[in-house]
DNA sequence: TCAGTGACTCCCC
DNA sequence: CGGGGAGCCACTG
């Protein structure tokens, strides 16, 4: 059976014969991978699926070690306001123009309407990722369960 | 091992 | 709505 997280990169030598704990990095790239195309994820509920609610910070700098080439639907991740934070290192016009392609609209300042495009993982995915209710509802995840 | 670091967030003004 | 400032915390060298 082994873990419902594939091994990926970092935690791939360390993993123990039976426990198989994913590390907060494997599950951030599974949870990303996981992004449907048109659809979107802050770095913070990225965070909380993997199991840290305030690690949003910690979802950015993975995701920038990966670099712009990554085989990984990076650019489905924005921040909580809705905007495009890689400006700051370089992908910015890459993301805008990605998520552009996936037919995202952004507003005069820039921001995408995280309402219309937040991504709601099914209540099976949620489950797997053991996102407690109560969590998903704050994360304004409402699977139809 | 441990102090830095930062693709974040929230709060205040 | 925007900018400044102070927490946050897993990962890195």
């Amino acid at each position: 059976m082994s873990s419902r997280f594939p091994m990926s990169s970092s935690n791939v030598g360390k993993a123990k014969k039976n426990k198989a704990l994913a590390s907060f990095n494997d599950k951030v790239l599974k949870i990303v991978r996981r992004i449907p195309k048109g659809k979107l994820l802050t770095y913070g509920q990225v965070a909380a699926m993997a199991g840290s609610p305030r690690a949003a910070r910690i979802v950015g700098g993975i995701l920038f070690r990966l670099g712009p080439d990554s085989r990984l639907p990076w650019q489905r991740v924005v921040n909580a306001q809705g905007g495009i934070s890689t400006f700051r290192v370089g992908s910015g016009e890459r993301q805008t123009a990605l998520l552009k392609a996936e037919g995202l609209r952004f507003n005069r300042a820039g921001r995408i309407n995280l309402k219309l495009y937040q991504w709601v993982p099914s209540a099976r995915l949620l489950k797997d990722f053991e996102v407690k209710d109560e969590l998903a509802i704050l994360l304004n995840f409402r699977p139809d369960w």
